[in-house]
DNA sequence: AGCTATTGATAATT
DNA sequence: TAATTATCAATAGCT
């Protein structure tokens, strides 16, 4: 239903995702509104983003509340007390699935290899050997299609050309940083840390219920 | 959306009505698990038939009541269930940590660079290489620890030995393979893949409280 | 936030 | 009731 199909599936871009949640949270609520006139409906909608925001909708005279009870009627499963163990077991996953992960993180920038044995770093080193093949294979990508826009079609490779773009790939040793400690507005995934907080959501921020600690600062 | 253009008000004729009401609640259910899946949002919606008939839809894997208690607390102002929604907060925002740990991750192993610019290209293959380097420096630590375990004291680097530790550092290319496809006994944090659930945590296995999903598997 | 090319949903009809 | 299809509506990709 746009420029072209999509598959449903997670959209991965929190960007992408952001605009469309928010594109399509209005279509729902539009189409929520319209079966509840046209066919005398009495219905009750609740969404919670990724980013914890809450938004409702229940068409007049009853309200969300209303509609809530009518339902705890009819299922009459009321559950009056919420599980917290399981929550705290999933907050427990959670968690050591990040410390792994930033375990992995920290082996693949090469900030803590103190856990691995020789076999490790070897395996560990051709990982990273791969992957810099992977972005300079990008890097080459990229540049084509750079190429092809601003010459408004594609380019083949031209051997006079490819000396400077050798050069392009392979900055001067003098511009190699510590990637881990980029300017403020390099802010990209790859960066493990960031100078502020997520302030996507500053309204959880101003409730830093720290139940663990240890990678947040 | 049709042969014809309507005016949103009440279907008067009860058979247009019912008719409407079937489809276009298909495709209302249809648009909220699309919403659910594409921007990994929770989401309850409860509908009532004029006839009185209930329909209700959540997103997997929490249940319309789970989603209905996360509205309570919201939306109520008990103070004993303040403590709750922080859970969720902290839940939520663990979660959106590891969407970005997964990034980076995925970033270093040149696994997804789709959203990477020509720039963030150049200062990852920085990094990736300064990480070779630190590798490289921790495997000759480690060579030399080992050889002082062995000889029971810390040996002066022979020159003559060089050309065979340069060689061990290196192994042949034959050797090279994907290090996110490693054996199974090799489970270090850095790998991504592992062939089966991380089982420090068996007991948490048993109760899978899948509040989000979208990246285990 | 706006703009369209496209896909998706559905009102009328069979 | 279900299937068909001409139309309208929603929205994906871009700017």
């Amino acid at each position: 239903m746009g420029r072209g199909k999509i598959q449903i599936r997670r959209i991965e871009n929190a960007t992408n995702r952001q605009v469309t949640f928010s594109k399509r949270r209005t279509g729902l609520l539009k189409k929520a509104h319209e079966l509840g006139i046209l066919c005398d409906a009495q219905l009750g909608l609740i969404i919670f983003s990724s980013t914890g925001k809450m938004f409702e909708y229940s068409n007049p005279p009853s309200g969300l509340q209303m509609i809530i009870d009518r339902y705890q009627k009819v299922s009459g499963t009321r559950v009056e007390e919420f599980n917290e163990e399981k929550i705290y077991c999933e907050l427990t996953r959670m968690k050591n699935e990040n410390d792994r992960l930033l375990a992995s993180l920290r082996q693949l920038t090469g900030e803590d290899l103190s856990v691995l044995t020789m076999n490790d770093l070897h395996q560990l080193e051709q990982q990273l050997k791969m992957s810099v093949t992977k972005v300079r294979s990008r890097k080459i990508s990229e540049h084509h299609a750079a190429a092809a826009v601003m010459e408004h079609k594609f380019m083949v490779p031209d051997p006079s050309m490819m000396e400077q773009i050798t050069y392009d790939f392979y900055p001067p040793e003098e511009q190699v940083k510590n990637l881990l400690q980029l300017s403020p507005q390099f802010n990209h995934p790859f960066r493990l840390q960031p100078t502020q907080p997520n302030l996507q959501e500053a309204n959880l921020q101003r409730h830093p219920l720290q139940l663990w600690y240890g990678y947040h600062h």
